[in-house]
DNA sequence: GACCTTTGTTGAACGCTGTCCAATAGTCGG
DNA sequence: CCGACTATTGGACAGCGTTCAACAAAGGTC
């Protein structure tokens, strides 16, 4: 009753819902993924505990219970999307020869591309948009971090190194200044695309020669 | 009072409470500050969402609306402890003549100790432990950071560019390096304690002297 | 075309949450 | 010892996420 009111503000399914059928069945595949386009939308909107189930079921037209039915709970609902939005390209594979000058530039530029490209998806994504800083969300964001230090060693041609743990932790704390380098660029604007890339650009391979053979040695 | 010592540890106030006394009064600063500490103990173990208002109040010993009877709500109780949190002292003044690398020796060791003295503080004040990436949270976390971006400033005597926008961009993904480079090592323990004090000490005085320059021209 | 099985979908019911507020009882000054 | 003050209580409330038995749309079968 509340829920039909609400539900006939807006959107196709919704209207179509309210002036033809009063029940729409859909094939399980579309419904689960209209489900996670509405959610994925009111999720990027506002924070988690401000999205209510009774908000995403009432955008989608449909009952709260069809939403547990597909999904379970609100938590593996929140995590399906923030999975779906972990597995979208940012990086790009790259196309030149590895481990040269050129691919270290093209990765960058790819990389500094897509963030340009989709603000919004960046900052959603480093803002660590977890309901609350919860351990799942966390190991979903920390594996794209690992696949992405993995592609940084590789565009740098340093992937004969991947499995040392002292080398990990250099590069993930070399994305750690990426990110906030590209939080001050999109987010905040102290600091321009062009000297953004130009840092990128010197920096890690800078710190690689000086930096990582400090790293290597047994005692200071 | 022995009652009062024993509720601000453990749950025997619970117990307490009930054989004892029914009501207790306190002045409400000390009991301001009890019901904060042990918000913050809860706050710490689990997450926001799963930490209720009736947890607090059972394991503080008092009733549910005592708590929105000084801090208002769930909500504003938890900015007060990410508040209090981040007001505990982190680097630490620095002693020794600003700008010289004895003084950033310092500042880095300083550092480091207090991280090695409660890595679960500083896991939990990095990990944005934010209920929901929210923006107040978010907004004192950042504060924080500027701060000690000021004092990293101070440190390595640049703090007369601290109001260059794009100096202050370049610390602050410093910042993100050192994070990400802590974290690392007192959560994931990939590297160790002594290594990260070699990197820091070795970075930011390499990136200030060849990085810095690169950003100051204005193209490429 | 009528039946029946399958299954996508509903909506009422439940327990728990955060929040409010009138009543209650410790505490202290006179 | 009394009265005023106020820290504290506990019940009421709306809203949340979740469950589940009942319902209805599709599709195969005859």
């Amino acid at each position: 009753m509340l829920a039909w009111g609400a539900a006939t503000r807006e959107h196709e399914a919704v209207n179509a819902a309210e002036t033809t059928a009063r029940r729409v069945r859909m094939d399980p595949d579309e419904r689960r993924d209209q489900i996670l386009r509405v959610a994925a939308r009111l999720f990027g909107d506002r924070p988690y505990s401000e999205v209510s189930i009774s908000d995403i079921a009432a955008e989608a037209g449909i009952a709260r219970g069809l939403l547990h039915h597909y999904f379970g709970s609100k938590r593996e609902l929140y995590l399906e999307v923030v999975r779906a939005s972990s597995r979208e390209p940012l990086g790009g594979d790259t196309a030149a020869v590895l481990g040269t000058e050129q691919a270290w530039a093209t990765a960058v530029d790819r990389f500094l591309q897509a963030i340009d490209h989709h603000p919004e998806r960046w900052l959603a994504a480093v803002n660590v948009g977890g309901p609350e800083s919860d351990d799942e969300v966390a190991a979903i964001l920390d594996e794209t971090r690992e696949i992405l230090a993995d592609h940084t060693l590789a565009a740098i041609g340093l992937d004969d190194r991947a499995d040392d743990p002292v080398v990990r932790a250099f590069i993930r704390a070399w994305g750690g200044f990426v990110q906030e380098l590209t939080i001050e660029w999109v987010g905040r604007a102290r600091i321009d695309r062009d000297r953004v890339r130009r840092t990128m650009l010197a920096t890690l391979p800078l710190l690689v020669e000086r930096i990582l053979p400090l790293l290597d040695e047994h005692d200071a």
